[in-house]
DNA sequence: TCCATATTTCTAATATTATCGAAATAATAT
DNA sequence: ATATTATTTCGATAATATTAGAAATATGGA
């Protein structure tokens, strides 16, 4: 994973509005949950709602699919995954908690 | 944890510049590095690197101490290692792959 | 004290993001 | 066809973030 999609990712979640909407669609579970129903869950009016649901989709954090007259949102785990793992190793692995040379480097768990 | 805190620290990581001086920190170990290190490392302007390490050490991911007519800064690793957490545990955590009900919920690694 | 070095704060311009009402689009039902 | 429901796009405004030059502050040395 490349640092600039780090960044869009982090992005997609570095606000209030939108981490409330990724919590509660990891919560929903791979089934998802259409934009109306986040919407009344989060008391947010559905423009601004529709706005940031773009965003998350924009960095793929979250996947959108039509049944019926809903718009169903879920949570692309994968890729809140693959920003886990970039983390973990290509942005804070490498520190050295004893600062000792030589020593196993520790890793986030 | 309080997701406000979350919203603070990814708020940090989500700027190109600041993601750098990040990683350029955790690279850079428990002696850290001095502001104007930094700078030349990186190619900012002073008072632009300023105002980000500012963003970092507000939402406590980095530290500061003087030594000299130097700045040091330096990871602050624990903080690091809470937000991961949160997004493990609090955020994230909880999402069925499978979808299945009664089974045992997968967590990010 | 006076100078050089290191870095911050001030300030103002610019750019980006967030909000949300109203109008538009999409799907289904009558 | 028309109405109903679900959601988006438009558009305008407000709020926040980013940039960086110039001036100010802090430290250590001659």
């Amino acid at each position: 994973m490349e640092m600039n999609d780090a960044v869009r990712r982090l992005t997609g979640l570095a606000q209030d509005t939108r981490l409330r909407i990724f919590r509660l669609l990891v919560r929903a579970g791979p089934g998802g949950a259409a934009a109306g129903r986040i919407a009344s869950q989060l008391g947010v009016p559905p423009a601004t709602l529709s706005f940031h649901l773009r965003e998350l989709a924009d960095c793929e954090l979250i996947r959108v699919e039509r049944r019926g007259r809903s718009l169903i949102y879920s949570a692309d785990y994968g890729s809140m995954q693959e920003l886990m793992d970039y983390l973990r190793h290509d942005c804070c692995g490498g520190i050295s908690k004893s600062g000792r040379a030589g020593r196993a480097r520790q890793e986030l768990t």
